[in-house]
DNA sequence: ATGAAAGCGCTAACAG
DNA sequence: CTGTTAGCGCTTTCAT
């Protein structure tokens, strides 16, 4: 009990090493008798193949890497519940970096633990990598695919962030609103992290477009949280004069930090002011946010899928030279426009 | 560029592959110039150690499996970045189980995943193992340690959950209070997770001390999130007559969600309702939530370290019998009590 | 269909 | 201090 090797399980099975390992391995030229009489004996001495081994003698690892920025955040943790489901349906690890905000951490992600070949593939979240790390990458054979930002060369799943942004503010000028205030995300956040950059410029363009006028002292940052946004919107809803009718939150987290700075000022949501978001957070039921849902835990799923069909199709190669056609495919994930009780018409 | 095995190091530093082995992973026994070519080689190549070779041989996997029940649930998302961080900074990876709901997943896990050798020791979050499954465990010679749960056998760190309830239930008797509610846990997630429980009984205790009345009706229980725990508090404070005057929520998530559900009634809080959670959600000092404070980030990064000393101590000992000492400490995680502004007197 | 044998890339005695 | 020699526990040709 407790450790028995492949040689034990031949053994007892009355087989070769070589027909056990086939056997297990569910691989053809083994008689149904015999793939029998290995996997009792497997049983039997509750054998569990040594992954190291195996790895090292096949070169697949069985494990994926997930690098994401804060696990801790709402989107993050969507999505490696996603890629968590499928990989360990199909029997994959799952290898963690949580790299945070900290430059040097991301550093030695990118350039120690992603390299050490445990890894069969790669998911980057939110992530934008240069052209040289991606290739680093690229040349371990690894695929990567990166999911919600940018990857030049590799594949990645994401949403039109700019055309969203846009929309979501166009709800808000249909519905006619002029005066509307963005929150978007802090400076710290947009080193590694272009995404505010990226829906603040569709809020900008769809304000152009209608004419109105975007007011600086009415874009204020925050960190993405809820709490960060509370903070931000008390004080960008201060001034009883010169409020905005309408807010246009980068998340779903940030407008539900609005709506709550709104009650604590004693404002209604949506007759006194209208909030909008983008994400499709859960608590947003609760608070009646109208948002765009995507579905982060379905891209995490998603991502996850693609790069198992892509590790079992590439099957083996590793002393090869070619990487195993990542063929970089650039997938829209479809979203979802949910309206709820927090947009109405403006106050008259 | 891309793969350079120790071979082709040895070569361009014109030493031994033992010596480069040796001079890289920083052992005694090698002359600084010896130890100067081999890192200059192994830079100039790009060289970056195959962990599966080097734990094959060595026995070190440099890798913990972390076992949570959903990265998605703030506590646990907390304990992951603690985790996340001191191991990353050891140089260590970080395996991630996010075993959900389905028992089979959690069969899984622990029968097959968790075997694979590859991990030096586990860390498991509030998950109920038998002692059988410890033992399978502690079998193949890995430590392991819980957090916030009762693990027989393996070291802990936890915080008094059942001390704790009663403390906070105290604070509400403590200021007048008679008549309480509590807000717990499903029945489904009792299954593998007896918090909710334990946080109940306190919750009895301090009552039952008190001579104050238990109201069936006023337990009503919730799946720890703030959306659910929102649902619930509406169908609790619907009645106008008969209502609590005060809510003990066994966590801040469903502290809050009560709180959102006292609003949304027009209930005051704290004239009207007082309401103590238990935990330390960032989000509870947006809504002056009264709490509890344990600090799962602190306890994850504790776990961590704790287990890099005892590996870095045991070394190696792959083939031999005995565990390497695991000594199952108990500690006890200390909590801050918070008071804000969700507590007072009850209305009179 | 099966077994023997040759590694996968590195570490760890063991001699020098 | 350094090189040589065995493996770590599997997978995989290659014969049979």
């Amino acid at each position: 009990m407790g450790l028995a090797g492949i040689k034990d399980v031949a053994d007892r099975a009355g087989l070769s090493i070589a027909t056990v390992s086939r056997a297990l391995s569910g691989k053809a030229n083994v008689s149904p008798k015999s793939r029998q009489l290995a996997k009792a004996a497997a049983a039997e001495l509750g054998f569990v193949p040594s992954y190291h081994a195996s790895s090292l003698a096949s070169g697949r690892n069985h494990n994926v890497g997930l690098v994401v920025p804060s696990v801790h955040r709402w989107y993050f943790s969507s999505v490696v519940e996603g890629v968590s489901g499928a990989l360990l349906d199909a029997g994959y690890d799952l290898t963690l970096y949580n790299v945070g905000d900290e430059p040097e951490r991301r550093q030695i992600v990118l350039n120690d633990f992603l390299l050490r070949k445990r890894l069969d593939a790669v998911i980057a979240v939110a992530l934008v990598l240069s052209e040289a790390e991606i290739q680093q990458l690229l040349a371990i054979h690894r695929p990567i695919v990166g999911i919600g930002g940018a990857l030049a060369g590799a594949s990645t799943i994401r949403i039109d962030d700019a055309r969203l942004a846009r929309t979501a503010t166009e709800h808000l000028i249909g519905l006619g609103h002029t005066r509307i205030a963005h929150i978007t995300g802090d400076g710290e956040l947009n080193r590694d992290f272009k995404l505010p950059g990226i829906r603040r410029a569709g809020f900008e363009a769809a304000m152009a477009a209608a004419g109105h006028r975007v007011r600086p002292e009415w874009t204020v940052s925050a960190d993405f949280t809820i709490q960060g946004a509370y903070a931000s919107a008390r004080t960008l809803l201060a001034t009883a004069t010169e409020r905005p009718t309408a807010v246009f939150a980068a998340s779903d987290e940030m407008a539900i930090g609005t709506i709550l700075a709104a009650r604590d000022f004693g404002l209604r949501v949506p007759q006194d002011l209208s909030v909008i978001g983008m994400d499709g957070h859960e608590l947003g039921e609760v608070v009646g946010l109208t948002t765009i849902n995507q579905d982060p835990r379905g891209q995490g799923a998603l991502a996850a899928r693609l790069l198992l069909e892509t590790l079992d199709a590439g099957a083996k190669r590793r002393t090869k030279g070619a990487p195993p056609a990542p063929e970089a495919t650039d997938r829209e994930y479809p979203t979802e426009f949910l309206v709820r009780s927090s947009t109405a018409v403006p106050p008259v």
